[in-house]
DNA sequence: TGTACATCAGTGAACGCGCGTTCACTGATGTAC
DNA sequence: TGTACATCAGTGAACGCGCGTTCACTGATGTAC
């Protein structure tokens, strides 16, 4: 626990996690720095002993975001067990309950206008996370006749892009906003359909 | 035209041309109201003339584009024709290339934290863009069995998810970015997946 | 057709505010000897 | 163990800026008679 004197003792976490509570409140730009190092109990000097400035600190959080979910992920995928189809179902509810748990880094990651390409450290753990995605698009279509299964790359594209989909117009603000479906609902039937069209699973369940 | 005087003439449709212009080039949060009276070639008290403020102007460029939006997905639909299938994927072509063109219009209605629900004349166009799709999807599922078709508007979710979560991911920002496909093609290639899930079109093609 | 007048659509100056950032400083900490 | 000193992590005040908005005003327009 940081010591309460004139050092706070962790201010460098503590201005992050002020930044996630707010973009997740008041959006991406409804966070500024005076306000972070208010809610941590400091100057408003003090962050840029830390951080270079406003962009530098948001960038840091959407790096720990990419991070954990990355780590979530890769979890949930648990290298392909039970098997690759079951592992790529649990990454896809990994993936939602990510952006409905952390939404503060989600926000940071994909709608505060960081460049993935911002720092190397960022690019980085952006391309773990895809990763991630890719490997279980491609253990889940090997079975499929190669020439008839899409890239894996493109695979995972499809299935990223509906569910980032589905998390911007289905998962915020109040529930049923815009469809009387849940986000989870929606994605577990929509990627449902479209792995049976890639013969994945059967047409018949 | 406009005249040139002490009068402008059009003020109104001009501040919102300008601000389509902000948006899409500074993202939703480059536009100031004091940026758009200049555009306009007008004094930053001008535009209080028209609009209540800056929200009232943002929300009526994102009425616009859903008007907008709404009559291209019509006229794409085209009440069917040629075929179900044809005039569905007129609609999703639409839908990208109206992101594409209308940046700004796009960013206002979707990115720009301006709720559906902000004004009666708002609402009215998104349900009129959002029947548009419900119906493609409808006339689409019409000949799958009833008890193994989702609910049109489920159907139709999910094909709006992916087609925004490909313009999110894939369609900003320099192309290739992240990815190796165009924006047309993942939107092509997985809609068609799904619609063989969905059995709607044949799995041999 | 001409004129008086109400209405409309601009101007220009000013406001208060909050933001990001800098700077000289000072209190706290850690380490060499 | 004690002390001197370098380093670190804060403070508090101030800056310049640009923004959204208001207000009293004035020039332009349209209309009744």
């Amino acid at each position: 626990m940081p010591k309460q004197g004139y050092h706070h003792g962790n201010l460098r976490q503590a201005l992050v996690e002020a930044t996630l509570d707010l973009i997740a409140t008041h959006g991406p730009q409804g966070f500024t720095m005076a306000e972070a190092a208010k809610r941590a109990g400091v100057s408003a000097a003090a962050p840029y002993r830390h951080f270079d400035g406003r962009e530098d600190l948001i960038a840091e959080v959407a790096r720990q975001g990419y991070e954990l979910f990355a780590d979530l992920l890769e979890y949930a995928y648990d290298e392909g067990r039970p098997s690759p189809l079951a592992a790529f179902s649990a990454v896809g509810r990994a993936y939602l309950a990510f952006a409905r748990k952390h939404p503060g880094h989600y926000i940071a990651m994909f709608e505060a206008g960081v460049e993935p390409g911002a720092t190397r450290a960022l690019a980085q753990a952006a391309e773990r996370a895809e990763r991630v995605i890719t490997r279980a698009a491609e253990a889940l279509s090997a079975r499929i006749p190669a020439d008839r299964r899409p890239p894996p790359a493109m695979f995972a594209a499809h299935v990223w892009a509906m569910s980032h989909g589905i998390v911007e117009l289905y998962a915020r603000g109040k529930p049923g906003a815009r469809s009387p479906y849940t986000p989870e609902d929606l994605l577990e039937t929509g990627v449902g359909i479209y792995l049976r069209g890639l013969g994945v699973i059967d047409m018949d369940c």
